[in-house]
DNA sequence: GCGTCCAGGTCTACC
DNA sequence: GGTAGACCTGGACGC
């Protein structure tokens, strides 16, 4: 376990936490995944800080051995415990404005154990109320996802969505016009044609993972530049409605200025401008953690 | 309870 | 390259 990971911070660092097939009880500090294994078994994981809060521990009800070591990997990437942040650290640390955050563990934004689910999960994000996006989200795990024993559903894979009609995505998903976009992604995915898993680890520059991300139907400026931070590339702001509104309120007493004049005060600070705008238009809930 | 209006990103057509 | 309108839903509001 990384020395500069908190786990609560980790957690609680965007929304995911409270989309199915996650939840999070904020009382006990339990956060529970099911997840969908390589043999097609489905296991519930609850996870917990500890009596320390930088530790994780892990609480799985399996037995084989194969099966664990792939639990741990899946949440270890939700959790980007192999994401190196000592660089980001030391490079905050020259800012005194953002002195706060020094040995908080703040940096690492959850995420699922696929790129396909976060990028669903973005789309559904656009243009409404999280309201909407809980049920967009809620709707696909429970009609489309695989039970587990428990009663909870697994995240659906790109052939189960990819196999349902643009009717049935957009009147029983309550994805509206989104719908012909998830079915596009969701075949494109499920068909090899676009592999979008390869994405987490890539070496393409920032700029063209971007422009392949902007190819997507239905992912624009805020949902792609939000993705790339769930990729590991912080260099972009992703700006939307409410950190706009977050950012008038902090620096400007709640007047609206022009997006250049926003990534203009954050471009000082080079491939992690789009993490720390997002710590600092957050900082009241990594307080709590 | 019903109707109207608005907010929320992205796409497309148009200038 | 910039702008306007459409897309869909939930919530706020007025009646």
């Amino acid at each position: 376990m990384p020395q500069d990971f908190n786990f609560t911070r980790t957690v609680v660092s965007h929304g995911w936490y409270a989309l199915p097939p996650f939840s999070y009880d904020e009382k006990t500090g339990v956060l529970e995944r099911v997840l969908e294994l390589q043999d097609g078994s489905i296991v519930n994981c609850s996870l917990n800080s500890g009596r320390r809060s930088v530790q994780a521990r892990l609480e799985v009800k399996s037995n084989e051995s194969d099966q664990t070591t792939e639990i741990r990997k899946q949440l270890r990437t939700c959790l980007r415990l192999d994401e190196d942040f000592t660089e980001f650290h030391r490079d905050v640390s020259l800012h005194k404005e953002f002195r706060w955050l020094q040995g908080t563990g703040s940096g690492r934004l959850l995420r699922a154990p696929t790129a396909f689910e976060d990028l669903v999960k973005m789309l559904c994000t656009t243009n409404c109320t999280w309201a909407l996006t809980t049920v967009i989200v809620t709707n696909l795990v429970r009609l489309l996802g695989r039970r587990a024993p428990n009663g909870n559903s697994t995240f659906p894979s790109p052939s189960a969505i990819a196999s349902k009609s643009e009717t049935f995505l957009r009147r029983k998903i309550k994805a509206g016009y989104r719908a012909p976009y998830l079915l596009e992604l969701s075949r494109r995915v499920a068909s090899g044609d676009l592999n979008v898993e390869a994405w987490r680890a890539t070496s393409l520059s920032t700029a063209d993972l971007l422009k392949q991300l902007r190819a997507i139907k239905g992912i624009g400026p805020y949902a792609a530049e939000n993705m790339l931070k769930l990729l590991g590339r912080y260099d972009h702001l992703g700006l939307d409605s409410w950190v706009r509104a977050r950012y008038y309120r902090l620096h400007h007493a709640g007047r609206k200025v022009k997006d250049t004049t926003i990534q203009a005060r954050y471009n000082k600070y080079g491939k992690w401008r789009g993490l720390l705008f997002w710590l600092e238009m957050t900082r009241s809930w990594h307080e709590r953690g």
